[in-house]
DNA sequence: TAGGGTTCCTAAACCGGTTCAAAGACGACG
DNA sequence: CGTCGTCTTTGAACCGGTTTAGGAACCCTA
């Protein structure tokens, strides 16, 4: 016996045959209670553990999990969710015994091939699905392959299950800070349409500026800074009179690259301008200002994904599992609506300029 | 023939035995041309693709490689290294038909078990080492463990290869730079020592500092930006003919975690203050004012550390791999030193203060 | 035409588990 | 005492590949 023990080798020692081994392992009635204490006792002494290879051809299971990430790599670079996300999601996997299997997929490259492949080569026994779509043809696809999906966001497939953040809560609680603040002109630099959570917060946006009769403008990029700081310049240099007063982005980089371009022009945060951001990344506390922003718990998220992932391998049914709402951070770069040039209503209080 | 045809499928459609099919699948000699364009033919015409886990079986390989992140996963979240890395690693391994197990070890968690678990179930066939310690223990497990390595960094070790990238170039690019501008006291914010990369450069940062006659003041931290806010807070404390001229910081997030504080206090950047970060994230060119900092090439380096750990499976000996040195990239966030209120030396040109 | 070497191919063992049909042991019951 | 049912266990097939020992057919040479 110059290897690892085999479950042959256990047998041969405990004096049964190979299968009666197996069922004393998987815990499977029909195995006398002392015989089986006395193949686990030699298993043991043996160090027996079962090889993943032998079992996965004959269950045809690959005891690991798929984390597919449609993305350009650079937007993903910029995005401090995934991180922390995959920390708390190997953390429940690792517990389960089961291994994460990461794709991280450029937009050019052929989707449906790439599952099929992960599908056919039984690379993983489901996947965790990020950056979902509207309509996302994955759905369809995934369930003609068979592979139960958990995605991180609403899916609306009765056939996956997902865990949900209720960001609305947090969009709400930003728009009413920047009301409460006195803002009028809100503009909101947002994700694109093509992502789900994209078109959704800006859904929601749009309703709760309308909600509380703010002029809803909203532009739509693709989450990259380099897109809000150039959205940022172009609201910027609208006349005073239309200029928004605070401007509200997608993600917290997104935030920070904005409030650089009104920064560069003089333009003072939050004295004239208030930014807020969304995610509450690290970096949101040490900005100068530091930002507002709204924050999830993307390392909750992710055990939560895991264990969703995994109460479906195991044959429970499909479930949407509710994370708490998000919640409004608010810090420094965010103040009182600026005195407009001809704005009406009272004149902010304190002395006047000299 | 409901499923997937099998190799047998193949042998029984050609008429010939499930060896012979094997054998020509994996292009070994001892079978006839025309033989073998037959079963190739037969094999393409069923759509047969061999399954993973009946090879991985007999040839106990895996197919897959591992990354390992040794680090608090918080760390990791303000850290715009791996996603783009990964991204570059996944490319080529996707070429090579491999798929890549990401581990994510928050620092507490048993690593020698982990890495003996990853082995032991051959669930990868070699792995990418991240956030490498000097005389990293894992070095000699791995060995032990027969797991084939790539390190990412030097690892001196010559039972693996290493993908390196020489930043000491960019230390003394910096250096350099600071130096040309007039600083005379410059703090360098360093990561920890425990990390292979954290003392090389602390170590590049002390010697170019010296070489130039300034005296160095290196300051060790964790690599979060909180630590960096802390000694930058601790730093500009100092009586003004103590306080250093410059911050130099371990990555970039760090930098504007120190910017922040400094502006917070009053203190302009770059006029008061000049500050470096490291790494070049996509923020870096974002915040106001755009970090000065060391620029790779995490996506390259990605690609070589997974092409290195491919070029090792096939057989290869060890190598180190050098990619392009780190680049110094002059932002805004660096500047000529502010004159000293005892500075000796000739007064800076220009008119004089009103 | 016997002997020796190639070339091409088959059959079976092997990797290490799981699963299932069937057989053996045993007690209870009529 | 024979029969039936339950409990326990065995042996073999199976998952889908790879690998090896050996056999058949062929050519070349003496």
């Amino acid at each position: 016996m110059a290897g690892k023990p085999t479950i042959a080798d256990v047998a041969r020692a405990a004096g049964v045959s190979k299968g009666l081994v197996s069922f004393a392992l998987n815990d499977r009635p029909g195995v006398a209670a002392d015989t089986k204490r006395r193949i686990l006792a030699v298993a043991d002494e043996l160090g027996f553990r079962p090889s993943l290879q032998g079992r996965a051809l004959s269950t045809r299971l690959a005891y690991s999990v798929g984390l597919v990430i449609a993305r350009d790599p650079r937007l993903v670079a910029a995005d401090p969710f995934y991180p922390p996300f995959i920390a708390g999601a190997e953390q429940v996997l690792i517990a389960a015994g089961r291994t994460l299997t990461l794709s991280m997929l450029a937009p050019d490259r052929d989707e449906a091939a790439h599952y099929r492949a992960l599908a056919d080569d039984r690379r993983v026994d489901g996947v965790l699905l990020g950056d979902l779509r509207p309509d996302d043809p994955r759905l369809p696809l995934l369930a003609e392959l068979g592979l139960p999906a958990v995605t991180i966001g609403p899916s609306g497939d009765p056939r996956c299950s997902s865990v949900v953040v209720d960001d609305v809560a947090g969009v709400r609680a930003t728009v009413q800070h920047l009301a409460d603040l006195g803002h009028r002109r809100v503009a909101v630099i947002a994700g694109p349409r093509t992502l789900e959570h994209g078109a959704r917060r800006a859904d929601a946006f749009r309703a709760a500026l309308h909600e509380r009769g703010v002029e809803p403008l909203i532009v739509e990029t693709d989450f990259s800074p380099a897109a809000a700081a150039e959205v940022a310049d172009r609201l910027l240099d609208l006349p005073a009179e239309h200029r928004p007063t605070a401007l509200v982005c997608g993600n917290d980089v997104a935030a920070v690259a904005a409030t650089g371009r009104a920064m560069r022009r003089g333009i003072r945060v939050p004295l004239d301008l208030s930014v807020c951001g969304f995610d509450d990344a690290e970096i949101a506390q040490w900005t100068h200002p530091a930002l507002t922003t709204v924050g999830t718990h993307p390392t909750r998220w992710g055990a939560a994904a895991a264990q969703a992932l995994l109460d479906l391998l195991a044959g429970g049914a499909p479930t949407e599992v509710r994370l708490e709402p998000a919640r409004l951070v608010v810090r420094d770069s965010t103040g009182p609506a600026p005195a407009g040039p001809a704005a009406p209503g009272p004149a902010p209080s304190g002395p006047a300029p000299a």
